[in-house]
DNA sequence: CTGAAACATTGACCTTGATCAATAACGGAT
DNA sequence: ATCCGTTATTGATCAAGGTCAATGTTTCAG
């Protein structure tokens, strides 16, 4: 959601329906190709540096290629968060719980975006948090190991990757600044006028968790407002 | 506030007390060569690397020796923030403001922590935060242009500058999760036990804005409570 | 020492959002 | 088509926190 690089969703559509058939399986390998394609263009778009085979063969060895069916985890609460995600195709959302059952979304990730515990995985700790599907999911994971020695041996992607984590620390004390200052009403409206596809693509129940209100309170929300983005 | 390191504030005590006659001035030069030192430790302690006598004159070249007096500001709200400030001596707030009148304050700072909006200074553009001096302060300062020189000619510090946006990151993203999880009364707590000294050293006015309610309700809320902490 | 300003507490009342409950409406799976 | 689980809406009531106002208390400059 941190993105601010146009997607041409279209591309992928062939893409989300074989993942529909072949989701569980090791992974239709004719998906692959562009899935890497989607991330070269991202850094090279990121970067302004072009990246030669041996590069992109680099990182096609260490990146590996996973599909995630609706509703699976990503990470759970408690395990070690040790793989940052890149998504491909698809939505996964990070949520935490607190004692009473209640939950919150921290994040969502659409196409694009990158997810992990960063916490977890620095720290090598257990995490608080559950990352899982949305939607059906495309995604290209690498392991912290494998991040370090990449940033250690390759320019670019050191250059890349403290670009992605200085991005991650703007949204985050962004979200901070909107929590603290906003009413819901206005979050709400922030969150459609940033990401206009959230509204079609996320429940009223998701929407809800992540403005961190009860879904009747969004419900009721919406009802009084000048349906400016509403569908 | 996220230092997880030791520091021995006696160290400090004669220089706070230099610090209240000549705040205005441009530094009393026997305070300097502490404020370094104090620097060096923290780069030293987090790297695991011994810094040389080059490598310091380096730092001492870059790092402008800064005093701010008691409510004086380091930032205001449309500025462009071009410095990173470590804390050497003092407390800081970082705050924002709604259309209403309302300041929430998004992070404290004190001995030992980093400070700046990451956000204005990375994107180069107006901040829509304001940090002010809660008490008077003896500051390190660095330039964003310096510190990305830095990073490029100097490993200990690229390496020690990445643990420190990592740092950040967490302690923003925690930040989230106790506000989406935890009630008023359990974030007063948590803050609390993670920074004893906070109680004594903030008003109930800043906690109240931290925690992100009026001071009337931190009031009642501190009333209802097994006075554990509370000096 | 003293007066002004900032800080802290307490009470009365109001607004917002949570909770509980009922009812539609929708969407996949068989 | 139809069944079932999820999602959305609406109402009634409740609790948490905000607002406004009054009153102490502390701090600190003069």
């Amino acid at each position: 959601m941190a993105s601010k690089l146009n997607f041409n969703v279209q591309n992928l559509q062939p893409m989300e329906n074989a993942l529909l058939i072949t989701a569980a399986s090791s992974g239709n390998p004719s998906l692959r190709p562009s899935a890497y394609e989607l991330l070269f263009d991202q850094i090279e778009e990121v970067t302004n540096l072009r990246l030669c085979k041996t590069d992109k063969a680099i990182f096609q060895s260490v990146f590996h290629f996973k599909m995630l069916r609706k509703r699976q985890y990503l990470l759970q609460q408690g395990d070690i968060c040790n793989s940052l995600a890149f998504v491909v195709q698809g939505a996964l959302r990070m949520f935490s719980t607190n004692g009473r059952g209640h939950e919150a979304i921290i994040i969502f990730a659409v196409e694009r975006d990158w997810l992990a515990d960063r916490e977890s995985m620095i720290n090598q700790g257990a995490s608080d948090y559950n990352i899982d599907a949305i939607e059906d999911c495309v995604l290209l994971t690498i392991t912290y190991q494998a991040l370090e020695a990449l940033r250690n041996s390759n320019p670019a992607f050191a250059a890349f990757f403290r670009c992605q984590i200085k991005a991650f620390a703007i949204a985050t004390q962004q979200r901070i600044h909107r929590a603290l200052n906003l009413t819901i009403e206005e979050q709400y409206h922030d969150l459609l006028e940033t990401n206009p596809a959230f509204g079609q693509r996320f429940s009223q129940n998701m929407l809800a968790s992540y403005l961190g209100v009860q879904p009747e309170t969004l419900s009721r929300i919406r009802k009084f407002i000048p349906d400016k983005i509403q569908a």
